[in-house]
DNA sequence: CGCTTGTCAAGAGCAGTGCTCTCATCTCGG
DNA sequence: CCGAGATGAGAGCACTGCTCTTGACAAGCG
């Protein structure tokens, strides 16, 4: 029972193999899409018997739950380091520039994205290990908007009534997200976050084929959009 | 060659098994989504050779193409009651009714939802004549925006600039929709759409667990905002 | 009436999938 | 240095979509 602190040999080519496999599970994944990623397809191209990959890897589900973490790992990993390069500029300014920074994530890995903002794969539920770094993402997007917050009041612009039912859930909302603000910018920031990945899901799921051309214009107008609602 | 003008027995005959087919398939896609859809199972429900459906639907795409434009007419016609139903209404309630209805059928209708509005299916290209009843939905809203604007002058309350090119595509798209409004309204009707859809993806997807618990409410206030952003 | 033609159902078969099992091999640690 | 556990390979099961062939049946025509 070795653990990370002394690496077997054994340890060792096990963690490589591991890693092989989802790598290669990775590059099958940008080429055809989740849906049809093959175990015996990972095996074949790896050069191992298909049954082998089993040793390491409990099945396609598992399979599918590395790869869903990767792909929450690295659009969290690009959207902080975006928030981080423009903690100078202006609430707004930074709160496009990380949309704008996500947009192109998506643009960049459209079968990564579908896989954690897609449809769900049928069959397969999501385990726990997935929603710490599914969360990556939101909390920058909510960061921009605290620190914000901390410096100045936001005056929001989104108008809309908030039933008692509502407002009891932005409450505890507003706990777990660690963001002190009014119910009008929690609930605003709520919809834009809802609102930056609905516009970025119709884009690279070509939803809005034929109807619009100027997708990054738009993007931009909507992200812009979204933080003057916010208040930012 | 006889053609809808003269059904042949034969052809009334094709027509009933074509349609106990796909409504076998609804049943299914409805019970298991759309990636697990396989032609065998609806062939071993129905009692026949796997085989013989291929004398009725050209393979898997075709029909997954038949339940796609069911599903987006059938979203489509509720869209379009609602819309009827809620003539007398004021503008922005008359959204807000139309956009529950809209939800309702998501919720009522999960896999259809996800077949039309989730990740594409990989390697399967949606063919022209789905197009048409897809825009069903989007004109049932868009129609609501255009007979409040031929009422009286709508005052948007979104702030957004807008870059020359995204204007010349809007002015392309105020053709493509017939609604003679003013380019904030048809990018506040624009992005409300997108918002719509995208609040109802993250919900219908799960994507909001641990979120939002109040799902409706939101929804609810999410639309009146959009309402007042539009100027209804 | 008989025969041809077109339609249909069924079965076998191919190539692929996820996954399990057994068996041989190989390596590492006591 | 040898045994135990880790590993790899292969066969096999139950699926999938799809094609091809074969045989049955009904419709239409000479």
């Amino acid at each position: 029972m070795t653990d990370a602190a002394l690496p077997t040999a054994r340890a060792r080519a096990r963690a490589a193999v591991t890693d092989e496999i989802v790598a290669e599970a990775r590059r099958q994944l940008g080429e055809h899409g989740a849906a049809s990623l093959s175990l015996r397809a990972v095996a074949r191209a790896l050069g191992m018997a298909s049954s082998a990959v089993y040793r390491y890897v409990a099945g396609r589900d598992e399979l599918l739950t590395l790869l869903i973490i990767d792909a929450y790992d690295s659009l969290g990993e690009v959207a902080e380091q975006a928030a981080f390069d423009a903690r100078r500029k202006a609430p707004h300014n930074r709160w496009v520039e990380v949309a704008c920074t996500i947009r192109r994530w998506a643009h960049e890995h459209p079968h990564e994205y579908a896989l954690v903002y897609g449809t769900p794969v049928p069959g397969y539920q999501a385990p726990e290990e997935t929603s710490a770094p599914g969360t990556r993402v939101s909390l920058a997007l909510v960061g921009v908007v605290r620190e914000a917050a901390e410096r100045s009041t936001l005056t929001p612009t989104v108008q809309v009534d908030l039933p008692p039912t509502l407002v009891a859930d932005l409450e505890r909302l507003r706990g777990l997200i660690d963001l002190d603000v009014d119910d009008e910018v929690l609930v605003a920031t709520l919809l834009a976050w809802t609102q930056l990945f609905g516009l970025l899901s119709f884009e690279v799921f070509s939803q809005t084929r034929g109807v619009v051309t100027e997708h990054e214009a738009l993007f931009v107008a909507a992200a812009t959009a979204m933080a003057k609602s916010i208040g930012l």
